[in-house]
DNA sequence: CTCATCATGTAAGGAGTTACATGATTGG
DNA sequence: CCAATCATGTAACTCCTTACATGATGAG
């Protein structure tokens, strides 16, 4: 359900239009959410229908068109709402966790390509979440720059910490889990060492 | 799709029936996989359809019943097969770092009852896993013995380093969840006090 | 004219949640 | 006899994924 309040927290920052939407997920925001066309043009959809945007279309060239969402007063009502209330959490569900603790079962080749595939995997997410750091650090994102300047002065600070600090969450994250997937390669080493 | 392997995995250490299973995915393997009966029935009945299970029914005093899930040579290959593939990551969607990231939007008192609120749902976490961890120590935990006793003698050493190593894994994640919160609610406080 | 990009969607299905629904057995 | 626990499910719904489907515009 948290798919309507990421898309409602790009639309505060201006009118877009679902394709817009669709390109903000799979780069930045996408950091912190993901979702594909296919259930992003639906949920706006829906969005509108309950009064949360409102829809403005345009025309492009002779045929073409674009629809823009703008966030109404009840959408805004219902972003703040979700910030100001409790967040529910999802049930642990880990399968990479879930293999680690069952990792005798494989073979000790299959047990180092996980972890090295571990560690790819958030050295990847890492070098985004680092990158969209610096772009933070040096106001070269383009989605914040434009936040900004719809931010009271007073506000700007709070506003660029906050999303500082978002991210050095998931950065932390994703040092933690390289750092336990080396250990588990030790850890394969000195196993498969002590069989042989 | 990771549940059924989930599933083979406690059925591999012997057979039990849904109800049995179910109560392991509310305690120990809860920990790395949670499902409810609604799902752990239906996806019983799937593996059984697939040939991965068999059953075996028993009666229960005169009229109740009991259905006992084997795993047969296919679901053991099929185990094996997932163990040793590739695991597939599912796209970052995390409500907590969308609503971190947006955090100047909430009333101070929100923000920090939401850092708060983090801080004691991963305190909650970590208590878990730092139980299940003395547990394998004091190889208190009936399923792992129970596995112990099913798993040749060299490679003993291996069931229960690996189990180890999951619980060490998700014990460091709650750790850094939480130091995470309380550098946010330090954060609260600067800016709010910045703000007055 | 062709290709990348802009633009909008539908359909089918898998995975997971919440609520509903029923009944037997065992221990106190 | 009553409550806790054992035991098995169904139904409706939301969320998400993958694949399918179409067409316009603008740059080279």
């Amino acid at each position: 359900m948290s798919l309507r309040y990421a898309l409602l927290a790009i639309l505060r920052v201006g009118p877009q239009s679902g394709y817009e939407l669709q390109k903000q997920f799979s780069l930045s925001v996408g950091h912190v959410w993901h979702a594909p066309d296919s259930q992003i043009y639906p949920e706006l959809r829906k969005m509108a229908a309950e009064g949360l945007v409102e829809t403005e279309d345009q025309t492009r060239g002779e045929r073409g068109m674009r629809r823009l969402y703008h966030v109404t007063a009840a959408g805004d009502r219902a972003f703040i709402d979700w910030m100001n209330g409790p967040l529910d959490y999802q049930r642990f569900r880990d399968p990479a966790h879930l293999r680690a603790a069952y990792l005798e079962s494989a073979e000790p080749a299959a047990a180092r390509a996980f972890l090295h595939a571990h560690i790819a995997h958030w050295e990847g997410e890492l070098a985004q979440f680092e990158g969209e750091l610096s772009h933070i650090d040096a106001l070269s994102n383009p989605m914040l720059v434009r936040r900004l300047e719809s931010t009271p002065a007073d506000e700007r600070e709070a506003t660029i910490e906050y999303k500082r600090f978002a991210y050095e969450g998931l950065a932390d994250r994703a040092r933690g889990e390289i750092a336990w997937a080396r250990r588990g390669l030790a850890l394969v080493d000195r196993l498969s060492e002590a069989a042989s």
